[in-house]
DNA sequence: AGTCAGATTGTGGTTTACCGTAAGGTGTTG
DNA sequence: CAACACCTTACGGTAAACCACAATCTGACT
């Protein structure tokens, strides 16, 4: 079993659990940070000392506070800590269930478990640990591999996020051509944006544009 | 100090942490309710038993899963309770930090005190749940307090509210005059949904629907 | 190089949104 | 009841979104 292993989570209620579990799995170490910069930080000093963390148990979202930090989110930190040391297993622990923003784990931050925050998650944080140790592949908690194979999610690729994320900031089609070239974002005509933006409304099943962006909002897509 | 609490929240974690400070300020008895269907039926039969709670602690988000419920929010749940046992105390207890949704529960279902979930977690609900025994006003931590005098979310009102959720569910304003009739809102000729439209994007500095749908949803306005 | 499918861009017309202004209603006050 | 402010509704013009169709470009394959 791992060793030495770090938390990320900004809520302090979360160590005790985190703690008993690890405890029953006879981890020696367990290391909590509260923040995204104190967890790198961390990170980087026991890689530096010789004495790595061999697991990251992170959270997504990390609450703004009178701390200024460079990283300000579970995906910000993993990427991070993936760039500095790409061997140390990650697992993200956290309420999110939308399976947009998890594919993205797996796919762009190749993180090596997903573990919902939910009733089971004493349960399911155990398993996913041993999982992660032995290695195996989509380490995830049954209804969420189900939820991972909802094509929805498959479909919508980084041009439509960007599209409908513009969107949602108040940039209007006519403009949003202008922004795209500035961007170097490619197909950029008001004809192709209209016609990619008339797309995702017919594939999310929204009226109009204002529609769209509040189903996409709600998805987690943006 | 209570004698009888109840926590309501779906994450089992949480569990540990509650009971620790309700230990460390000698509460008796203590029961979780991981459902807020299960919450309310608790309550109940403890009423009718003659051994009410005396305290309720709530989380406000609860997963759906298989498990049918009546109620599936923290507010329908509180709102339940409050009709049933006028006389018990309720602390929200959530990661919501969002003042409109905050101001809401004060205002509408007269909580007896809020505690976001965050660092200091451990020390804000030990401090809530002395203050609501102590009938104390305004038992929430200092930093919400501050978020709580924020204008922005007492000037809008239900009327806004609506019609911004009208939008983000697809209607167009050109619909939404017949809508409003149906539904008895009143003013709901076009023209002056048109003029409320436009007061909210100035007042939220929207660039347009789109952009203002956006907003509310992130502030928790709908 | 030539062909072709598919993607991208352009164009024109229709609908909806936007915005200023004016007309109509309602309630208050002297 | 006249005067007034304020709210609601109506109207008209401009801009943006929407939609269908046509033109152009691009890359793969022969």
């Amino acid at each position: 079993m791992f060793t030495k292993v770090l938390i990320a989570d900004d809520i302090d209620f979360n160590d005790l659990g985190a703690a008993q579990i690890l405890n029953e799995l006879d981890v020696l170490e367990i290391q909590y940070a509260k923040y995204c910069d104190e967890a790198l930080l961390k990170i980087k000093k026991a890689h530096l000392d010789g004495a790595p963390f061999q697991l990251l148990i992170s959270d997504l979202s990390f609450k703004a506070d009178h701390q200024l930090n460079k990283l300000n989110s579970g995906e910000e930190l993993i990427a991070a800590v993936k760039k500095q040391c790409p061997n140390i297993k990650i697992i993200v622990f956290s309420i999110e269930d939308r399976a947009h923003r998890i594919k993205l784990l797996f796919d762009e931050l190749h993180i090596d478990g997903y573990v919902i925050k939910g009733r089971n998650t004493i349960y399911d944080l155990k398993r996913a640990i041993q999982k992660a140790y032995n290695n195996e592949p989509e380490n995830v908690s049954p209804e969420l591999l189900y939820l991972l194979q909802d094509k929805t999610t498959r479909e919508i690729d980084n041009y439509d996020v960007r599209l409908i994320k513009y969107l949602s900031i108040g940039i209007s089609q006519e403009n949003m051509e202008t922004v795209f070239k500035q961007e170097g974002i490619s197909p950029n005509s008001k004809s192709s944006i209209e016609k990619q933006v008339s797309k995702l409304k017919i594939y999310f099943k929204a009226n109009n544009t204002v529609h769209l962006v509040a189903i996409a909002k709600d998805l987690g897509i943006i």
